[in-house]
RNA sequence: GCGGAUGUGGCGGAAUUGGCAGACGCGCACGGUUCAGGUCCGUGUGAAAGCAAUUUCAUGCAGGUUCAACUCCUGUCAUCCGCACCA
């Protein structure tokens, strides 16, 4: 160890020492309880930035110290390597994706391995990795096989810029996430996921299963699936055989039903307008609703739009014959795509109802004597006795529900529902940098998938990247090159669509528990001794789409009997972002995200470079909570290399001095036992708080431990204890500065590694002290403090707290009229 | 509009079965070390008044409960995030 700290020789010396013996490899090992760390994989864009070191920094911590408890702990890391990027890059610079790809991933590699996260390397896996294909294509085929993946012609969210097909996650405001165009919608032939068919499970697992998980993500969760109770109910067009389903929440308005409206989509919308007077304004209204994106419809500011297509439905509670209108509020993504128009008690409604000039029948009393129901200002949301309603009058509107639901079910017209939002998991792309999608289209058979011996369906390379038209496969010469049908021999076509990235990251957590299997996607006694993941770590912009589609697959995997549990994340951690503030003009502090416009991006490899990963890792986890977001200072960074320097200068002069030799944490006197407190009280809260993820105030714990330490020093040292301080000072700094304790461990006279050392115990009687300082306080303001025997009794205590000698001088003349104390805490003295 | 979260010094943040508000760090100031700068070490640092002991005020705002409130209750404002014509 050298006299100055040299964070750049002591990192690169012990990375190199960890991977020759490679101390992070795990193998199961049924004697030892398991703990899997879970980070999440990164994309491999080439270059790391702050989140991706949060994330990891905070896994590691959690991996190091689980190790240090004694379990035997699995932390992998690989990429998430298919995606837009690289095929952008394809088409920009002419480089093959494959290659961009392995060049991305070579680079973050190397920069992973400055940070010195105890990854397992062995473990690494990539989604782009034929084997890993492989597996992704085999799931997907038991998918099938299930039932579970098919084929439908659907109207999909269109990104005219990306030319491709995108999940209505990743349309923002009506705009590509990734590219910013106008996403319009195009009708298309894909693959989907029955997502839907696993809503209620998803959803009922969130409050059964998922207790580990913020209330922030499983509320949002909660919100996706978006589960509404009410009835389907048929209301039969005037002059024909057919009938218009409605979904509603509030069968008990049915008699205030004056309008019926279509989603300009609705299938029965061109028979209905078909040599109609209103067809040519019908068309016209429909056209302008196709063409309009989402982002026209919501600036319009909600003003209601329709046609009225000369037609009727019947209201048969009440007989009446209700006009039926075109809307574009009416979703045809959402219950049946109709819906029963009751102005009284929505406000949708309502506006409609005061543009056409429609009746609005109450069909609830308002409670509040100031609302008229005959003169309505707006429609009337709150409770109230259902009125208007023929034999269901007088009922509370809650009660009205399900006597409604039952009454129509009754006669054959409904029956009660339940609706979600999600839909079903659109998974075709037409993009080449994907996993092939592993189906063969046979006239005579019709959809077959691929034979597992044929697996994987590998990427054709004679393509081309222009960026426009269809899918670069289709450019293909070979990719069709011999295909015959699987199931009857003759020649057919494979499809050339490619899976959702969103696949791949949908099982990877299963995959690396045994990354390396060529015979199965994982064996089953691996996946059972390491799942679930303990710990899962990342970022909240995963809320609703990667940990939902995760938590889907898991669940169709269980059904499939490949997996031991339903949900795969027993604990989840979402880490706020780092961001970087500026002062602006005005002088105003603003926070700002890193951003390249903005200029104010700190990258992890400069930082490193600068002042080591070790610092990097201290601030990052000192600087704020891991949920919350974290601003970037390069002040607090050097305030945390101070530290590192504070305790390694520490470290290495006590060394100097006295040497390594024999411990002891004798105290033998009250300065001893005073550092002696401290430590202990210091292993107990570090360990305390990196359970409970609170890695600043654990980190504060131990500045508080060296300052002492320091001021000790100064003192009648005694250098056996002093060294036992410095032993657990080594210990409980480890998973958040690996390197410099290392080195530190080493100079200290160890030849093992401090990677490998348990968790320093406590004791417990060291805390305990004899006497405790305790405030006395007059009216609740803090007067005086008093020492008292940690067993003295209350009336000893409040003796002792009157007789000082400031407390009598204070309540001279006063009127003691309360006296509380709370043993170990407070006086208070309540005076006239 | 609906849902979730957060409001504490100049800054990041501590403190919740109600019991000393501001731990720890940054910044700042002063002192020591140094030829000097930096480093390092030490002291101080919520605001106001006072030479001082001390006093008053202070956890977004307004109330309430309590001997005692950052913490509990009611209302309100602001900011951030998610969803958003979901019938």
């Amino acid at each position: 160890m050298e006299r100055r700290y040299n964070a750049g020789t002591v990192e690169k010396k012990w990375q190199k020492i960890w991977e020759e013996r490679n101390s992070f490899h795990v193998t199961e090992d049924p004697n030892k309880k398991k703990f899997y760390d879970l980070v999440m994989y990164p994309y491999p864009s080439g270059k790391l930035h702050m989140g991706h070191l949060r994330n990891y920094a905070i896994g590691d911590v959690v991996a190091r110290s689980k190790k240090m408890e004694g379990y035997n702990v699995l932390h992998p890391i690989g990429y998430d390597a298919f995606g837009l990027p690289a095929e952008n890059a394809a088409i920009e610079h002419g480089v093959e994706p494959s290659k961009w790809t392995h060049e991305n991933m070579d680079e973050m590699d190397a920069q992973l391995k400055t940070m010195g996260i105890s990854y397992d390397w062995d473990r690494k896996i990539y989604s782009c990795d034929p084997l890993y294909m492989k597996w992704m294509q085999w799931i997907f085929i038991q998918f099938f096989k299930k039932g579970v993946a098919y084929k439908k012609d659907t109207d999909v969210n269109w990104c005219p810029s990306c030319k491709t097909v995108l999940a209505n996650e990743q349309v923002w405001q009506g705009e590509c996430e990734r590219c910013g165009s106008v996403v319009e919608k195009k009708k298309l032939s894909q693959w989907n996921f029955k997502t839907t068919a696993y809503a209620e499970r998803l959803l009922a697992n969130i409050d059964t299963k998922l207790g580990g998980w913020p209330d922030s993500v499983r509320t949002m969760q909660r919100n996706w699936i978006g589960k509404s109770k009410g009835a389907n109910m048929t209301f039969p067009i005037d002059g024909s055989d057919k009938v218009i389903e409605v979904f509603t929440t509030r069968a008990d308005t049915t008699y205030g039903v004056t309008f019926m409206v279509l989603s300009p989509e609705h299938p029965f919308v061109e028979e209905l307008i078909k040599g109609k007077p209103c067809e040519e304004e019908a068309r016209k209204y429909i056209r302008e609703c196709s063409m309009k994106s989402e982002i026209e419809r919501t600036a319009e500011g909600k003003e209601k739009t329709g046609v009225f297509i000369d037609s009727y439905a019947i209201n048969r509670l009440t007989g009446k014959k209700v006009p039926i209108f075109i809307t574009d509020y009416v979703l045809m993504g959402y219950g049946t795509g109709a819906v029963m128009g009751v102005p009284a008690h929505d406000q949708r409604d309502f506006d409609f109802a005061k543009k056409f000039g429609l009746e609005i029948i109450p069909t609830i009393q308002p409670e509040d004597p100031s609302i008229d129901p005959n003169d309505l200002k707006e429609a009337f949301l709150a409770e109230g006795k259902v009125i208007n309603s023929g034999q269901f009058n007088g009922m509370d509107w809650r009660d009205a529900i399900p006597a409604m639901e039952k009454y129509i079910e009754e006669q054959g017209w409904g029956h009660h529902t339940i609706t979600y939002k999600m839909r079903d998991w659109i998974i075709s792309r037409q993009r080449y940098w994907g996993c092939p999608i592993p189906m063969i289209w046979c006239d005579d058979c019709g959809w077959v998938p691929e034979k597992e011996e044929n697996l994987p369906v590998m990427l054709p390379t004679d393509v081309e990247f222009t960026g426009t038209g269809d899918s670069p496969i289709t450019t293909s010469k070979t990719f069709q090159e011999g295909v015959t049908c699987p199931c009857c021999g003759k020649p057919a076509r494979r499809e050339v669509d490619t899976m959702d990235t969103f696949l791949d990251s949908s099982w990877y957590m299963l995959r690396y528990t045994d990354p390396q299997n060529d015979k199965e996607a994982f064996n089953k006694e691996k996946a059972d001794y390491w799942m679930n993941v303990d710990q899962y770590i990342g970022g909240i912009e995963h809320a609703t789409m990667h940990l939902l589609y995760a938590r889907f697959f898991q669940m169709v995997l269980y059904d499939l009997g490949l997996t031991k549990y339903e949900e795969p994340f027993e604990n989840l951690l979402t880490q706020g972002m780092v961001i970087k503030g500026y002062t602006d003009k005005n002088g105003n502090y603003v926070k700002a995200k890193m951003s390249k416009s903005l200029g104010n991006v700190v990258s992890p490899a400069e930082i490193i470079d600068k002042y080591g990963a070790d610092t990097a890792r201290m601030f990052i986890l000192f600087a704020a909570p891991p949920e919350r977001e974290l601003d970037w200072s390069e002040a607090g960074v050097e305030g945390s290399y101070r530290f590192i320097n504070r305790v390694y200068r520490l470290v290495y002069d006590f060394v100097e001095e006295y040497g390594n030799g024999e411990m002891s944490e004798e105290a033998k006197n009250d300065a001893d036992k005073k550092l002696v407190y401290r430590l202990n009280l210091t292993v107990k809260k570090v360990g305390e708080d990196i359970r409970k993820f609170a890695f600043n105030t654990a980190i504060s714990s131990i500045m508080e431990l060296v300052n002492e330490m320091y001021k000790y020093k100064d003192g009648e040292m005694n250098p056996e204890l002093f060294r036992f301080c410095i032993n657990r000072l080594m210990l409980v700094l480890s998973p958040f500065v690996p390197h410099v304790c290392e080195e530190m461990w080493q100079h200290t006279g160890h030849d093992d590694l401090i990677y490998d050392q348990s968790w320093p115990s406590y004791d417990e009687s060291a805390i305990t002290l004899d006497t405790v300082q305790m405030v006395v306080q007059i009216n609740g303001k803090v007067k005086d403090r008093i020492e008292v025997a940690k067993d003295a009794s209350k009336e000893a205590i409040e003796e002792q707290a009157m007789a000082a000698d400031k407390i009598k001088e204070l309540l001279e003349g006063k009127n003691v009229v309360k006296v509380i104390t709370v043993p170990g805490k407070i006086v208070n003295i309540v005076a006239k």
